[in-house]
DNA sequence: CCATCATATGCCCATAACGGCATACGTCAA
DNA sequence: TTGACGTATGCCGTTATGGGCATATGATGG
C-alpha cells in the first residue's frame, strides 16, 4: 500500500504547501481559479487540481459566478486539526524541561562509556 | 516533481494516521519501539520507519536505555502547526453564515437559469 | 568471543502524488 | 452558431510513499 489518498482527510490535504497557501489567500475572500494561480505562481491546471483536493475534503467550496467559478473558504474542517494538535499544547511548554533531562541523561551515558 | 519529502516538514509528518497515533501514545511517556509497534498493531520495522520520520522532523527524540532505545515526545514542532491552523479560527465560526449566503446564492442562481 | 535480544536498514512492490501539457467542457457575447 | 474566455480533466513521467520481508547493526550478558 502506498500513502493514503490525499483526498481522504484534511491532514493530508493541508500537507501540501501550495494548498496551504491557497487556503491563506482565500481568507481574504472568494477568488476565481485564474487569480489564485497567478498570485501563487502556479499554472491554472495546477491550481484547479489543488482546489479539487481542497473541495473534496470540504475545506473549500465553489459557486458559479458567470463565466467564472469562485472558490471560497470553508474552514470548519480545520477545527478537528486544531483540536488534535491542541492536545499537545501542554507538551510543547514542558518540552524544554524534558529536553534538559534528556541532555543530562546523555551526559551521564557518555560518562559511563 | 512529486510531493515534498515527508521528512521535510511537520505537516507532512503528521499527515500519516499511524504517526499521529504514535505521537498520541507518546504523550503517556517514553516507550521502546517494540512496545509502540505492539500497541499499535504494526510490525517493528514499520514502527521504526515511522519513528524515523518523526525524529527527522524533530517531533520525537530517542535515547538509549540499555539494550533498548526509548522514544519520547518533543511537541515543540507542533506549535507552528497549531498557530497556522489557529489562523483560521474565526473562519470556522463564521462559516455557517457564509454557508447560508452561499446557499442563497445557489438558489438565486438556479432561479436565473 | 558468542549468543541473544532490540532496533534500524535495505530492497521490492504497488500505489499515488505533483507537475506539465494538451484538450475537453462550460458559459457568455455577438 | 461561432468565437473567446475560464476552468476542469486526462495522460504522461518522475518520484516518494508505506508495507512486507530479510538482514544488518548495536548492545548486553555470559
Amino acid at each position: 500500500m502506498a500513502r493514503a489518498a490525499t483526498t481522504s482527510d484534511v491532514f493530508n490535504a493541508i500537507a501540501e504547501p501550495q494548498r496551504r497557501e491557497i487556503l491563506v489567500l482565500l481568507r481574504a475572500g472568494e477568488r476565481p481559479v485564474t487569480e489564485l494561480a497567478q498570485e501563487l505562481g502556479m499554472t491554472q491546471p495546477g491550481a484547479s487540481k489543488h482546489l479539487r483536493v481542497l473541495r473534496e475534503v470540504g475545506l473549500v467550496r465553489d459557486r458559479k459566478a458567470g463565466k467564472q467559478r469562485l472558490y471560497g473558504l470553508d474552514a470548519r474542517g480545520l477545527r478537528p486539526v486544531h483540536e488534535w494538535v491542541g492536545g499537545f499544547e501542554r507538551f510543547w511548554n514542558e518540552s524544554f524541561d524534558r529536553l534538559d533531562a534528556y541532555v543530562q541523561d546523555l551526559k551521564q551515558t557518555r560518562l559511563e562509556e
